[in-house]
DNA sequence: CTCGTTAGGATACAACTGTATCCATTCGGG
DNA sequence: CCCGAATGGATACAGTTGTATCCTAACGAG
């Protein structure tokens, strides 16, 4: 064997400068030149790793899927009070919502593949299962919760987290596209984990310093374009 | 003035035939002579009638804005319980979640515009500003409720429409990939609507009376009902 | 009638796409 | 030593893209 390369590293570059262009860029942006132009490396190359631009597209929604499990798991264990369940829970919600350069980078990448899997059948069937898994996780965590008397007996835990996660993922948007900042985001979800938990169980923060306030247009869209950068 | 015709007639039909390619098939499968085929005209009549593919796209979000006021508007005026806050609110977010195959098209066409937006500055100037005029209304609308004492007073009617109109844009991307039915979706809806109303709070003030006091057992059975995924 | 503007058909063109092919290295095992 | 597989550079090809150009009807005003 010459010259003996090792494939999988040189199909992860290859994979990471298609997400680079397609968080940046977007999907349409992602041609196999440009990929193999990002890369510093020639078309073939991107030919020679990857048999079709599909079997390209397809692993770097894997590779999407799995940073995005690897940073709920991160997140979670991250948090000290992992003990909690409203902590469990403030952090998988907190790292849906893109908090840094990174993960809003891969959030755009992961709405244009979204996006492109609504109306591609191909993509869709490799898979956007990341958040089922997700909803059965915390959905028992938080029936444990309420049989414990942490949260009131007539919640439905099902409906509760079913509801936080697509909050999350509303509140993801709105963060993208610079109408909300991570933070204006965050405090959004600790205030319906107040209305959750009570606001009197949970010490980490107030329940109303949103605004409470009467006259509606008064600050809106804060950040405009690029805000979410900050480390957490 | 030869063949007299009737150019906004003849560039509406171009924007109807745009959005349905794009809620169908995808923004990245519109092109010119498939707009051209889809509206049974030649390429000339596309470039004819629009200056540019830009122009074309703009049109087309446009359009796509105002049927979504419309809709809005529509569904407001046909609850007959219009006095209730409550009523106004499961109306205008009823309204935004996909509830027939017209308004699934346009919300997948809504997608892709957005997500295109997100990285061309081109179509975000052309403007996705529909949430931010429905947030102004419906606060304005649940701050007064609250003064009626419709709510309880710890609530904050900002932090509450910024999360009831994110949840609904959660649901709808839950419902275009169809992990949820358009029913779940209002389900979910009411179960957020009864906490934040109370579902055996008594109508307190003249403005409400009916509505606002939508038991707590009707729609306790708000579980999504998705299939639950084995996880390793 | 004729003439100039309006409405569109037909075609061209350069840029870009994914994919395929041809060919030159490189180097380990025989 | 040397042969064949591994690696990748260069280029070709057919298709699609947005846009531009050329040219022919149509028809109301003069």
């Amino acid at each position: 064997m010459p010259r003996q390369v090792d494939h999988d590293e040189r199909r992860r570059r290859l994979t990471e400068a298609l997400l680079r262009i397609a968080g940046t860029r977007g999907l349409q942006a992602v041609s196999m030149r440009e990929i193999a132009a990002e890369a510093g490396v020639s078309l073939r190359v991107v030919q020679y790793y990857f048999t079709n631009k599909q079997a390209l597209l397809e692993s770097g929604l894997l590779e999407l899927g799995a940073r995005g499990r690897r940073r709920v798991r991160q997140r979670v264990a991250d948090a000290a009070d992992t003990l909690s369940t409203r902590g469990v829970l403030a952090a998988v919600l907190g790292a849906i919502v893109p908090f840094d350069e990174q993960s809003r980078l891969d959030s755009m990448a992961w709405t244009a593949y979204y996006t492109a899997a609504l109306t591609d059948p191909a993509l869709a069937a490799a898979g956007l299962t990341l958040p089922n898994a997700l909803e059965d996780f915390l959905t028992v965590r938080l029936t444990a919760a309420q049989q414990a008397g942490d949260i009131a007996p007539d919640r439905d835990p099902r409906a509760e987290v079913a509801g936080l996660l697509a909050l999350a993922n509303g509140l993801t948007s709105s963060v993208l596209s610079g109408q909300r900042s991570y933070e204006a985001a965050t405090k959004l979800i600790d205030y319906y984990l107040d209305r959750l938990f009570g606001p009197d169980r949970a010490p980490r923060s107030q329940a109303n310093e949103i605004g409470a306030g009467a006259d509606a247009a008064a600050s809106r869209g804060a950040s405009p374009r690029r805000s979410a950068r900050d480390r957490h």
